[in-house]
DNA sequence: AATAATCTAACCAGGTTAGTTATTTATATA
DNA sequence: TATATAAATAACTAACCTGGTTAGATTATT
């Protein structure tokens, strides 16, 4: 199961690209236009920063801004960020939880489907789910706020 | 995620169609093949029971048997009745989870993922994995027990 | 110095999973 | 009919996970 946090973080990345690249914007509000819980936006924001993808600044005038393009980034590489290796179940992601994994052939059939499932978020990148959103109601940001 | 429960009853009936299938087998035994814990097995047959999958018998020379043929027994049947619906996430099972669903973009690729992976589990059958288990040890089950 | 913002880390309630335990019911066989 | 066998049912438990809260520390601008 994808976690709440990893769909808020992604909702964060994408209303990030859908804005200038080189300004800070307030963490909590860019959060708060995908209805992210305020007091979670900490540890989403410092988990981002951790990864790599987004910079951020303290302080007054400070916050948040993408650092890698939004075509580069995955859902994958994001959820993983947040949730650790996708599984679908525990054998795929304990390599010593089950001794027959090498030649189980239910293993080999979850390996298989879980391929299905990861090449999918593999292709899927915040930039297209950012541009999802703006086909859905364009310009939105340009008026509010 | 898949539940180990799951994982028990296809192995449960992966077993069973790897025999006789007019005869009754003890079911504790028949778990006992895949190292199913001996005390889980009554929810598990009463569950397979009721999914109308397996056909059982109490007293002595009692015990299960199939009831389905195993080809057409999918995977995805069989963890749905332990799990219930499968969902990458919340809101692709439960409908009214989100208000957004129907337009959200990343709702869509949730659902879309999920589909890959559903067809996935679709059709790979009982069958095929009572196949796959007798390829790597035909035969074995002739000789002891 | 005051304030605005992020960062860190500990914490908590509720739900889920995997498994245990105990009791009951049905039935074949001696 | 008594007994043993095997499934059926149901309640319970420990451990873990998820989503979210709380409180404070840190940093930078004004």
């Amino acid at each position: 199961m994808i976690t709440k946090k990893a769909e808020y973080a992604i909702n964060i990345l994408a209303e990030l690209a859908g804005r200038d690249k080189d300004r800070f914007y307030s963490s909590r509000e860019v959060a708060a236009v995908h209805a992210t819980p305020s007091n979670l936006v900490p540890q989403l924001v410092s988990a981002l920063q951790k990864g790599g993808l987004i910079q951020s600044a303290r302080g007054p005038s400070g916050g948040i801004r993408l650092l890698v393009d939004p075509g580069d980034i995955s859902l994958r590489q994001v959820i993983e960020l947040f949730d650790g290796p996708v599984g679908l179940t525990r054998c795929l992601t304990q390599p010593d939880y089950c001794a027959k994994s090498s030649y189980c052939p239910l293993h080999r059939i979850w390996s298989r489907t879980q391929e299905k499932m990861l090449s999918e978020l593999e292709h899927a990148t915040i930039k297209d789910l950012a541009e999802a959103y703006n086909r859905h109601s364009p310009g939105e940001k340009l008026e509010k706020e």
